[in-house]
DNA sequence: GGCGCAAGGATTGTCAACAATTTCGTCCGC
DNA sequence: GCGGACGAAATTGTTGACAATCCTTGCGCC
């Protein structure tokens, strides 16, 4: 028999189950199920409850227990106007901060890029799209921009996934990425922002046609 | 005898006390001591603590337990960076969709605030600083942007609190406020972004004279 | 047939006791 | 006098049971 599961572990099984689809929004989260599930006891799986309630991940309702939570559309808009900001800052800190190796890390990743968009291969794409805004954000060095994208991230992940799919999609950001790299590399902390504002801007107004994520 | 407290009311307890600096920066949280003063189940305040630390505001340990976690100067210019971009995002809202009634509410706010610096009185001058913010806030209707806000507030309210206290210190924002009001009654989302972020920034800029809170 | 209503099941909230871990003081050997 | 091992106290983590609440189902009544 496997020992006791310490609560921390439940919090990053439920939350991944959540991401991966195994539970859907809406979907009751009800406690001695996932106590069983995921071989923890009832007080860890109530402790990560309150936990990724509090991430906003699900939602929990007095002696009515937790489901997942359901972001409409005008809420995944609003989460990409927070991002847009909170990320546009951390790219003027990078194009701050950044050492040549960084630079050298970005040109890599603009160039990649270039050659998935000629490929066709979306879905390298996709995966150099996460890489170059996660090396934007640890560049910009900055924990509670981070924190907070993390958290806003979570809640519309969703939303950002079916985006990536939609035909056409990379030939349209490619170049904002390219700007965004290069603004960096000039250490231009103004442009660099403003490039990454133009792209989340463009994400944004994108998103009404991927529709919620209900109807799929 | 009072009846058992629900949790809720724990997370308010605890939230509040930290605030008006019952419990200092760095102090422990003992379990059992926090549910006698505040006549509450050990389990109540076991969950109060899970979610202040989903909060920010304190910091647990496995196996030793929760303090008030300290923020650092550095982390405190970094929480204001964050809040300069998001409230500046609210204030551009603001400019869009701010109704007659609104702007009317704003206009009164800037009054009464040239009225307190004259009469140097210093608390007015920052209940009126809270109300410009929270005003625009709310006019702007963000409520992601709103949560972070709190979320941020919350964990430098000691920095913030201090540096009303600074001699002198309301001259150099009042124009600064009464910049932000007037660019919004303008309808000029880009400037009354530019405004409250030149605002935050000067807050930043200020920071650092207050210095660390745990050197009083 | 529809509607109020009570009983039952399902689920969450609370509590007290127990186990495990850390911390602190003390004592022994050197 | 000092460092390390031992042990007790303090504190957190876990468990199981019980109480409170909500939802469903079936019944009687209009």
């Amino acid at each position: 028999m496997s020992p006791a599961v310490e609560s921390g572990d439940v919090v990053d099984d439920v939350r991944r189950a959540i991401f991966e689809g195994d539970f859907v929004p809406g979907q009751r989260l009800i406690e001695v199920d996932l106590s069983t599930q995921f071989h923890a006891s009832r007080a860890s799986v109530r402790s990560a409850l309150v936990q990724l309630a509090g991430e906003g991940l699900v939602e929990r309702i007095q002696n009515r227990g937790a489901r997942v939570r359901a972001v409409s559309l005008d809420e995944a808009v609003e989460i990409s106007e927070v991002r847009m900001v909170v990320e546009g800052l951390c790219a003027a800190k990078a194009a701050q901060r950044a050492s040549e190796q960084d630079l050298a890390t970005l040109r890599g990743i603009a160039t990649d890029m270039r050659a998935a968009v000629d490929a066709g291969d979306v879905l390298a794409y996709s995966e150099l799209n996460r890489r170059l805004h996660a090396t934007v954000r640890s560049v910009a060095d900055q924990s509670v921009a981070d924190a907070v994208l993390d958290r806003l991230r979570g809640q519309n992940v969703r939303h950002q996934y079916r985006l990536a799919l939609l035909p056409g999609r990379a030939s349209v950001s490619l170049p904002q990425h390219l700007e965004i790299v290069e603004a960096i590399c000039a250490r231009d902390a103004g442009r660099a922002e403003a490039a990454m504002r133009a792209h989340l801007a463009s994400v944004i107004e994108t998103l009404p046609q991927v529709g919620s994520p209900a109807d799929a």
